[in-house]
Order: C-alpha cells, then structure tokens, then sequence
RNA sequence: GCAGAGGUGCCGGAGCGGUCAAACGGGUUAGGCUUAGGACCUAAUGGCUUAGUGCCUUCGCAGGUUCGAAUCCUGUCCUCUGCACCA
C-alpha cells in the first residue's frame, strides 16, 4: 500500500506554508464558494462534515483553477447550546471546551485537504466577533427592527431556554425531537423579519436554489389574501378587528373566537356574568401540543355586531385561534370551514348556510362536515345569488366604502423571537434602567464581554453573576441592571459570510467595498435542514443592512446546493446508539484524503442521500493508486491516437460534469479514461490529465505533477482544454471493433475449448489503424502475444473492409464479424460451413491454411 | 389531509424518446499472475441458444401516445421528504 498520508500530509503543509488560497480583492472575476457554518462539535468531523467539505472543495478548486479569484473561507459557529451543555457535563469552562474542539476539529478539517483561505479563520465565540453581533443587534434597534414585547413563546425544558418559531417542528423543540415545547409568557426580544415578508417572497423565484426549499420559504411565509372586517362590540364603543381569507362568507358568521392567549379576553369578560367561569376556564385547560389537542371554548360573555347584517354574535374564546396570527381573533363562519363547524356542533352554536355549491343542494341539518367549495351565495342580503369569488370582491367593496373593513395580505412569518435564556451566546447589549427605561449600550462600551468566571447551575449563570448584571445606566448613571439573555446563535450565523470578506477588521463589522466586491455567495453548500431556520434568517439579515446602508445587496446566496446525507452502511442515519457510525479520521489514516474524497462523492449525485460501503472506500482507494501507479510509470513520448480521443472526450465531459456538481459522472469517465491508458504518453497529456484529478485528489495531483518534472502547484494551474480536432468518433468505433474481435476469440475458443498456440488475425493489408497491435496489446493477458500475427486478405477483400469502419460509425449496430477457426476442429467447421453462413450470415471461405475473408469480414485463424 | 421527490439488474447507482439487456462501481463466477493468499490483470454475470449483427422477457403495476418508450401522457400502488387547526 503507497502511504498516501504522508504524501497528504506533505502538500497540505506546502499548500499552507505557502498560502496559495489565500485571495484578496485584487483580481476582479471573483467567486464566493461558501460551505454552510461549522458548529465545531466537540467529538470532531464526521462522515457529513467530511461529504460537506468535499462538495464544497471540488468546487472551489475547479473554479481557481478555471481562473476565478475564489474566496473559499472557514470559521466557526462556535457558540451554542451543545457547548455549553457538553462543558457542564465533563465540568469544564464552555471557553476551554469551545477552544480545544475547534482545535481539533481544525486540525481534522486540514486532513481534507480543503483549499481554503485559512486567514480569514474567525470563530463567533470570539468578543473579536460578538462585539459586532451587538453592534448589529444595536443598529437593527435603532432602525426600530428590534423590540421588546411579552407573548406566548415556546419553552424547551431541556434546553432551558425559550426558542424562536423556526426553532419549534412539530411542537417539539429542533434539537430534541423527544421534547415537547412548553408555551410560556414572557417578554422577550424580537427582530422584526416579518418587516421583510413580502420582499423575500418577491426574492424567491429569482434565487437558484433547489425548487424544494424555495417551496419551504414559501409556504412558511404563507401569504394569505383576505380582508379585514370591523365587527362592534356590543354595548361598547369598542371594535373587533378579524382577518378572513373568506369574506364572501361574512352573512354566515355566527359567532367570533378569541384565542385563549389573547390579552383582551380577560379584559372582555371581567364584568360578566361568565367572569370565574371564563377564569377558570383559562387556569385550567391543560397544555397540550397543537396538533394532539382538541377544540375547546367558552363563552365569554359578550356580543359583537356583524358590521353587514347588524345580528349580534356570540363571542368565545378558544385554544384552537392562534394568537399571534392577524388579530388573535376570527370570525366563524361553522357552514363553511372546518374548523368553525367542529367547534360549532360541540358547543351548540348555529350554522347558518350561505353558499350553496353549483350543484346539488345543501342542507344544514344533513351537513357532516363544512362545505369550503365555491358555489352561489344565499341568505346574503344584496349579495345572494353573486358567485362566491365575485362576492367577495364586492364584499370588500362594500366594506371599505362603509368604513367597515378592507381588503388585507396575511403573512404566517412571525418575528424572530432572539433571546436566550443561556449563558453561551452573545450577551444582549442592553440595560435596564428604574428611571430610564431600557437603554441600549452605548457602541463606546461594546463589546458586552462575557463573564468567564460564573456559577453553573439551574438556569442561565448569568443571572447569578452581580458583575455581570450590575451597571451603571448610560443616561443617568444610576444603578441599573443588565439584559441577562443572550442572543439566538442562529443571529450569529445571519451576516458571517459577509465578516468572512473582512474577518479581522476592529472598527467595523465589515468594510462595505469589500462586501460589495465578494458578495453575493456565488455556490453555497449545506443540508436542508436550515430551508426555514438560517436561510430565512440570513436573507433577511441582508435585507436589513442593505436598508441600514451597509451594504448593496438584495440576496445572499446566488446559487444553493444541498447536499445529501451519508448514512450507515446499513442505509441508516450515521449514530453512535445504531453503532453504524464511521470515523472519517480513521479513513484518512488508512486510505488517504484522496480516496476518501473520491468515494464520498462517487456513489451518487451530491444532492442525494448515499451509504458507506466498506467496499466503495476499497474500490476509490484502488482508483487513487491506479493513477498514482499508472503517471508513476508512464512511458513519456507520443500519445496514440486512440488515448487522445478519449483524454480529450473526458476533458469535455469532466469539465461539464464539474459545472453541474455531477462529481460521480465525472468520475466514472475518468475511471474510464484510466482503464484505456497505454505504456506512451506524451508529458503534455500527462499533465492534463494530472490537472483533470486534481479537483477530486488534489494530493497525488500535487505529487505526481512535482513528479513529472513541475516545480509550481497543480491547484493553481489552468484547466486543462480539449482539442476537439483530437475527438474523433472512428476511434471509439475501431475500439468496439477491437472488443468484439477480443469477444470473438474467446468465444471460439470457448467452442472449440482447445487453447490455441497461435491465432491468426487476417485484416486488410492497408488498414488505416493498427488493429492487431491494439487486439494484441489487449490480448497479452490471455496470450503471448508473439503468437498473434497478422495474416494479410487479398486487396479485393481489404478495400471492402476499408469501407468497415466509416459505415460502423454511421450505423453502429452493424458490426463487422469476425471468423475463428481452429486446426483440430477445422473439419467440422467446414462441414458445417454453410449452416454458419446461414446462421451467422457469414460469408466465409475456409482453406486448410486460411480462412479467407469474404467482403467486409476480416477472419480470425487458431493452429 | 395537502404539497414535493422517487420506485431501474444480486446490491449501490447512471440513463430520461431510437445507438439499451441498460454506463460505472460493488458482489459473484471463471481464467491469468503468484510458492500460497492478497494485490493486480482479463472475461462472464436476465432467459433461451452448438460461436450471435438471433429470439424471448425485463426498468413498481395497468393502460395510452408513437414507426419506436426505462425515457412522454393518464390512472394506480408503494417509499421518502416537507407543511399540517394561520381563519
């Protein structure tokens, strides 16, 4: 076995020594290849790490290599929950444990070999970096996109710490899916990102991304086109304010729902009748997740009017009206949705029909379920007998004129709920003050440093540390107390790529020209798991500089690639309790970086799911010291014909595959490529082709390409080109000639299983290719090839099969036969001559010495 | 329930109107090399067949379009992913 770890280990020294990715703003045809954040887990790379990198990576060194200024950079995202949570678990500072995992997974992350720019390294839980999160935080402040605002937020109890909407799948929290998220009141920060919903719906379309996650975006942004309609409340000035996508439906409300969140439902009900049962009510419905829990209401005592047909309607309150969506209040409307049915038949209220579908007749008393279809409106004043989607622009209409409504847009995006209650994250920079009020820290002060020396226990330490909590206010210098909550990480993630084009600059979070130059992320690589979580946050983000003035720029990401997950061997999800899980580190020491990259990426397309094969890794590690073999021992000098139609041909297609992320096509045309190489070849294809591995094996590249005599690196040299004069058709087609006569022997001698002592081969005289060289060349394994000699068929015959090979090219199917005979079975083949010309449409003439090739048939002869 | 993606040979996985019994890899079988094993190299690997430019059957299932379909259309079953009380 060659030790390519030492050949691994010696060019990812050279290329760091001599810092050959390192870029700057100099040459102009930029590319940002850009790999999602690395949260550097303290148990180090694993297989996706490794799969993600090496996505990126090939990328990356196509693009340099194709010219381009590529700023392919790495940090880490180093704060977080895990952190903290595996530092207090072996009793270690989260700092310390936060250091010695990025060291490590540094010093693992260089093993890939990966081309990146390593000075342009920063980690967020750095106050180099934090400083700047505040500085931000602060800014959005200013510009009114942060505020402070008590609600119902989600709760995970086992990370102790409320989470932002995006955060919640399922009623569970992301990070645990065994966990059930709480709903908690409490006031909190939040970002203002539905600010930003209608702009980064326009964005979308315009983004090449995978149709898959636009589609997330989408739906989680969820625009709804509706109204808003006034509804009085009775015996009161007040009004109730609901939105509807279904104004049509506005005759058949009979009765309005508050969600049991929402402030005012106490307020309604304090002077009524109902006030200790609503009370109670409250105080005791239990607290179950959405989706599992049913339909519960009361009644709330109070009546509001419909602003159409002025009937009063009960008001409830419900646990099934979500709380921050529109105004926390619908109006229901039991004939035709769903919802409002259900909650109507448990609780007696009426249904009231007020669109009859265009065939057949509803009747309520028969309806088992809400009719949501369109139809003709009924029971609707003015509008009875208008179509429904008509009605409900005439509808909208007649509201707005009256001042009783108007037409509305909805958006499901809530704001981004960023405070946390932990100690491993960007401490929010503000104080609270008795006299003042909140007062955000001056940018003097910044930044915000965390305390290193606290108390772990329950809850966030922070709120146990005085040094940290006790301050001076900025305004009028009582004594005042610090924000204790920290910032979501996923804040921290929302502008790194733009830091990355300016990682050490202290006065600023960034320099705008150098934001402008790099920006946007021309090929960003990750998983989907972050459609509606970083991705959301980070064009938002962008956004908000860019109407800060910080920047010119709409959206973030040109392009997103996802990449697919590894799993098992077992087709499982890489885990430790699966025991299915296998340590890239380990790969790397036995097999190379080189191999490791090549399997990783040759299973399937990188944007699909794909296991490990102890065998695969086997198979790409033969492919490395094939290559590594073959370029050690080629012969210098001329590059037949044959090899340089295929080099070229793979050029082409490899080039093309690199472009579309098809690394496992381009692959296997190598691999290809390989198995036709000859002893001879010329030192200038050589050096193409050591370019054209060097993307995916850049190691042996580096080594091969000082071995053939060239001082500079491989990685910073220029794509190879093709030459499409070299492509020539004919030359595959002659190959398949080859193949089939290769076939041919073997299956004669198969028939007369008799190992021949000679074969004779008749072609044509003037054959324009060397057709016995090849066939002996491919043969040596089999044969002697001394025992193969060329028999030569008389001119007549050779012009004939002259003409073979242009009609192969043009009709492939017909290829040319082949004839074997062999002395010991020569009689019964003449016996049965003519069954074989009527067979196998042969046209042969068999002699004792010969067998003659009759037109287009070259023969083949065993003694 | 709604919306997306997909079902290909022993396995992974290409192909996405004709050159397809279907790339490439793995596995298996046979042969070469070798003291032996490994590595390496070669061939075979849907069925039939006394050599295939042969026949038959295959690309989830059932139909259809076409001179021609793994590839296009319709229906159907299954798998995976995302969203699920957003009014």
């Amino acid at each position: 076995m060659t030790n390519f770890k030492l050949i691994d280990k010696k060019w990812q020294e050279s290329w760091e020594k001599k810092k050959i990715f390192q870029v700057n703003e100099l040459k102009k045809k930029k590319f940002y290849s850009l790999e999602m954040f690395a949260y550097p887990s303290g148990s180090g790379l694993h297989m996706g790490h490794a799969f993600n990198y090496t996505v990126g990576d090939i990328f990356a060194r196509f693009k340099i290599m194709n010219g381009f200024n590529v700023l392919h950079p790495v940090g880490y995202d180093s704060f977080g929950l895990p952190a903290e949570n595996a530092a207090i678990k072996a009793n270690i500072h989260p700092k310390k444990y936060t250091e010695s995992a990025i060291e490590n997974f540094v010093k693992q992350q260089k093993r890939l070999g990966l081309s990146y720019d390593w000075s342009r390294l920063f980690k967020t839980s750095s106050s180099e970096y934090y400083k700047w999160n505040q500085y931000l935080f602060l800014k959005l402040y200013e510009a009114g996109l942060v505020y402070r605002k008590k609600s119902c937020v989600n709760w995970c109890p086992k990370c102790e710490t409320v989470l932002a909407n995006e955060q919640v799948h399922d009623g569970k929290c992301w990070r645990h899916s065994d966990c059930d998220v709480v709903e908690k009141e409490l006031e909190q920060w939040f970002i203002k990102t539905s600010k930003y919903s209608q702009e980064l719906l326009d964005y979308l379309p315009k983004l090449q991304w995978p149709e898959r996650i636009k589609f997330m975006q989408e739906n989680w942004i969820g625009k709804s086109k509706g109204a808003k309609v006034k509804f009085k409340l009775k015996d009161s000035n007040e009004e109730i304010e609901v939105f509807t996508t279904r104004p049509d439906t506005l005759y058949g409300v009979t009765f309005l729902v508050y969600s049991i969140q929402h402030p005012k439902v106490r307020w309604l009900t304090k002077d009524t009748m109902q006030s200790d049962e609503v009370e109670y009510f409250l105080r005791n419905l239990p607290k179950q997740s959405p989706e599992d829990r049913d339909k519960e209401g009361i009644f709330i005592g109070r009546y509001a009017i419909n602003p159409l047909t002025n009937e009063e309607v009960p008001i409830y309150a419900s646990n099934f009206v979500v709380p921050d969506y529109a105004t926390g209040v619908v109006m229901a409307v039991p004939a035709h949705d769903q919802r409002d049915f259900e909650f109507a038949k448990k609780y007696g209220i009426p249904i009231k029909l007020v669109i009859q579908p265009k065939k057949g007749l509803l009747n309520v008393k028969e309806m088992e379920s809400a009719y949501t279809g369109p139809g003709i409106l009924v029971n609707s004043g003015k509008f009875s007998s208008l179509d429904n989607e008509t009605a409900k622009e005439e509808i909208i209409k007649f509201l707005k004129s009256n001042k009783l409504g108007k037409e509305e847009l909805q958006y499901r995006l809530r704001d981004w709920l960023v405070s946390r209650q932990r100690y491993w994250g960007t401490p929010i920079p503000m104080i609270y003050c008795e006299k003042c009020g909140i007062v955000p820290v001056p940018e003097k002060d910044l930044p915000i440093k965390l305390p290193e020396k606290i108390i772990f226990g329950k809850g966030n330490p922070l709120e146990t540390s005085n040094e940290f909590i006790q301050v001076r206010c900025p305004k009028c210098k009582s004594l005042a107390k610090r924000e204790t909550d920290t910032m979501d990480t996923f804040f921290d993630s929302s502008w790194y790529f733009l830091r990355f084009t300016d990682s050490h600059n202290k006065l600023k979070p960034f320099e705008t020209k150098k934001v402008d130059f790099w920006l946007p992320v021309d090929m960003y690589i990750g998983g989907s798991e972050h459609a509606c979580m970083h991705l959301i946050y980070a064009r938002f983000f962008t956004k908000a500089l860019r109407d800060l003035g910080m920047l010119e720029l709409d959206e973030p990401f040109k392009v997103l690639y996802n990449q697919g997950m590894i799993h098992g061997e077992d087709g499982f999800v890489m885990s430790k309790s699966r025991g299915n899980v296998v340590d890239p580190i380990k790969t790397l020491d036995k097999y190379g970086a080189d191999a490791l990259r090549i399997f990783l990426v040759s299973n399937a397309s990188p944007d699909k799911d794909s296991s490990w094969s102890a065998t695969g890794i086997e198979s790409s590690y033969k492919l490395v010291s094939k290559i590594y073999n073959y370029v050690k021992k080629a012969k210098v000098g001329i590059t037949s014909a044959r090899v340089e139609n295929k080099l070229n041909k793979t050029i082409k297609e490899v080039t093309e595959d690199l472009e579309n992320l098809r690394y496992n096509l381009a692959l296997i045309k190598i691999r290809e490529l390989v198995d036709s190489f000859e002893k001879q070849i010329s030192k200038k294809d050589l050096e193409s082709f050591v370019k054209l591995i060097c993307p995916f094996a850049p190691h042996i590249a580096e080594e091969l390409w000082n071995l053939i005599g060239n001082k500079k690196f491989v990685s910073l040299e220029t794509w190879p080109k093709f030459d499409s004069k070299k492509i020539n058709p004919e030359l595959d087609a002659i190959d398949e000639l080859i193949q089939n006569t290769i076939k041919d022997v073997y299956n004669i001698q198969k028939l007369v299983s008799i190992k021949p002592t000679k074969i004779v081969i008749s072609v044509a005289e003037h054959w324009k290719y060397n057709l016995i060289n090849d066939i002996k060349k491919e043969m040596k394994h089999t044969y002697d090839i001394s025992e193969i000699i060329k028999a030569v068929i008389d001119k007549e015959h050779a012009q004939d099969i002259a003409k073979l090979v242009p009609s192969f090219v043009k009709n492939p199917t017909k290829l040319p036969k082949l004839v074997l005979s062999q002395e010991k079975e020569f009689n019964s083949l003449k016996e049965n001559k003519k069954r074989f010309e009527k067979e196998f449409n042969l046209a042969i003439e068999i002699t004792k010495n010969n067998i003659k090739a009759m037109p287009g048939k070259p023969a083949i002869l065993f003694e």
